[in-house]
DNA sequence: GCCAAAAGAGCACGATCGGTCACTTTTTGT
DNA sequence: ACAAAAAGTGACCGATCGTGCTCTTTTGGC
């Protein structure tokens, strides 16, 4: 059905940016469907359950973050110069696309990591197979190339970088942050191809 | 009043427990009284509101939190030593103290950085004055000592990697990720050294 | 234009939420 | 030991929660 899928994307669309600022439990339907203009009763028609949407909302935020951030990656020469981008729109990702909530990304792990369930392990896989894709893209920074516990230490401090970035720019007024991560992140490449040479 | 004294400590561990996992919002402050085997209504006696109870749980938190991390670290002398306990205390506070939950006030801020009022106030104030405490001592790190800006971008490295380790550990399923944090750290602090040096 | 199916409205349900109030029990200072 | 204060209880309030039900409106394929 045409109209039915439009609405939808309504919802979810509403329910991520409710959830991004006050967490996937606390996403009243009633708010969401109130903003969505819609009855909550309504709501049901598109999901069976709660939990069947906040899965949807993972899900399409997932698809969005990959899309946003791999989207222009991709077309870049692998390696170095392809990590940099990878980083650049990570960065981008929560600052400027969910510039008052931060990133629901990290919001939904924090709030999931220790909540067993069809939601945890979800997120769990999708945030494990975007893990591989980056430490795959680490392997390749060196020639020959890095072995795994190399890579995934490397992915370690990237993502580290970013948590950082966005605890210091929301929670501590550090308007610096993201230099010190561009820097942290250009030692980091540079010491990881020296090793690796 | 001695008892009442006693009451309020066993419901702020509880408020704490069940905040950490749940989020300071969702605690219920019937199932905090029922784990401390009092009524609903007993539990108003000791707070005025659930703000006020909330509030003061990250009072509790933050101390805790300094007591456990600072306390074994200001008899090293100052400096790399010193340094080097805080950063293993303050990943030992999260994997050891909070195993379940993981560490409280990474999921009080990422819950409260977006939320204006009393409480994301008083947490941003508690946050900042250590910081500024640990930042003190990455100046000390260097003779002459590191200027402002470089203590700043060393502590928003020592900060990413305890949030990476959480993350990695608790949603990755990486066991590395201790390993690769420490590696880190030690680099970051040749480096600060050597570029005081 | 008709008609089935999809989309949505309206209402009500049991449960739970934070919070109040009047009352009883316990603790504490003297 | 006694009285005042503190600590704790139980019943209850209005609001909101997710969800099920029946019914109406709208949509899209023929």
């Amino acid at each position: 059905m045409r109209k039915g899928e439009a609405t939808r994307l309504r919802i979810l669309d509403e329910a991520a940016l409710q959830a991004a600022s006050r967490g996937l439990t606390a996403v009243s339907l009633a708010d969401v469907a109130d903003a969505v203009g819609i009855s909550k009763s309504g709501l049901f028609k598109h999901f069976d359950s709660k939990e069947a949407m906040q899965r949807a909302v993972i899900e399409q935020v997932m698809d969005q973050f990959v899309a946003f951030v791999w989207g222009p990656a991709e077309p870049k020469p692998p390696g170095r110069t392809r990590l940099e981008k990878v980083f650049d729109r990570w960065l981008e990702w929560g600052e400027h696309e969910w510039p008052r909530s931060g990133c629901p990304i990290t919001a939904f792990t924090v709030e999931l990591d220790d909540q067993p369930g069809l939601l945890r392990d979800y997120l769990q896989g999708r945030l494990q197979s975007w893990r591989a894709r980056v430490i795959g893209e680490f392997q390749a920074l060196g020639d020959p190339p890095l072995n795994p516990a190399e890579a995934q230490a490397a992915f370690f401090q990237l993502r580290s970088y970013v948590l950082g970035v966005s605890e210091a720019r929301r929670m501590m007024g550090d308007t610096d942050a993201r230099a010190s991560a561009l820097a942290a992140f250009h030692t980091l490449l540079d010491r990881t191809i020296r090793v690796a040479a």
